[in-house]
DNA sequence: AATAAAATGTATCAAACTGATATATAAAAC
DNA sequence: GTTTTATATATCAGTTTGATACATTTTATT
């Protein structure tokens, strides 16, 4: 039983933490997951399909009070194979940064085209950083209570740590351009 | 004429800087290219008959001595395509962390496999710090020779500034983790 | 000099994944 | 009372990867 997709993993990874409709393992890309990992509904919905046909995961009705809505759980088998893929090292790290691409092209546009480049990234940064110091602040206080927090809490700090960087970066690389101009 | 696809737009992007052929585009892809931008032959070799189809490239029989190459050359038009895309904000920048994302999940597996995933990935950072470090020494001496290096030392420089701020957080995760075992 | 191994070069393919979109209902806002 | 937003499932064309096949040339080893 090769350990294939990390698309299999990952919903199993939050399978393993509460029962999940695909809509709310699809918010959960967007919000928890979305600094370091994203997932498409195109490939979410398939791969429920195939955790079921798999044994890893099993779902049931979930009309209760109002929408068909489908709940998926975790198996002991899912919960298993979540485990084996736990273990072994992870094979891949990737970045894929259209600033760093338009500004290793940037002698074709020129040195005020690159500072425009570096300015929008500065902004989204600065915006995505208050983001997380509020998520760690939230986090921080409810350490005790959930487990699966302390977890949680070592990736935001992570972003945490490489925003502030990339924003040092930003001066440093707008005052190397600059300085090239006089 | 829609600005499309991101792999033209690199392609013709190297093109700009000097005349190719598909394996040596590859090759750029996996040494300047490869800390925040990836391509597999799969891609490169169909766009290369795309951009040509398109009028941004042109191809040349490039068996003079030996070897049955071909090698692309940029034309006026797939010069004018990608100063238009360089023109416009970068739309996507991602990272797509394994490490993280099986951290994020440590609670499953327990405190020593979380920390055992970050020696990992501390070792692998601290061998792409070195290198980035000898390309970054290496590129600062012959700036003035070639413009275009002035742009690719700006985007090594992130990558060092970057690497170094996670060696700084896998020293603190560690200890936080590390602490929670007393 | 002979042979093995590594590098150069083009090319394709199944499988994976994205981004967009379609459809429908329920809740919230105006 | 009506528009908008959120919830929910699902599919699909187009893009991309990772692996592999094939052939030649250069470099390294014996």
């Amino acid at each position: 039983m090769a350990i294939e997709k990390k698309i299999d993993c990952v919903i199993l990874g939050l399978l393993s933490h509460e029962d999940l409709t695909g809509y709310e393992i699809k918010k959960r890309m967007d919000t928890s997951l979305k600094y370091f990992w994203g997932a498409s509904y195109g490939s979410i919905y398939p791969t429920l399909s195939d955790l079921v046909k798999q044994g890893f995961a099993v779902k049931r009705d979930g009309a209760e009070n109002n929408r068909n809505k489908i709940i998926y759980s975790i198996t002991e088998e899912g919960r298993s194979y979540l485990k084996d893929w736990l273990r072994i090292p992870a094979e891949k790290d990737e970045l894929r940064y259209e600033t760093l691409l338009k500004l290793f092209f940037g002698n074709e546009a020129g040195v005020l085209q690159a500072i425009s480049h570096i300015d929008t990234f500065e902004e989204k940064i600065e915006k995505e950083l208050a983001d997380l110091i509020g998520v760690a602040d939230v986090l921080r206080n409810d350490i005790e209570t959930d487990e699966t927090h302390k977890y949680y809490l070592l990736t935001v700090e992570f972003g945490i740590k490489t925003y502030r960087a990339y924003l040092e970066w930003c001066k440093e690389a707008k005052a190397m351009l600059s300085e090239e101009r006089e």
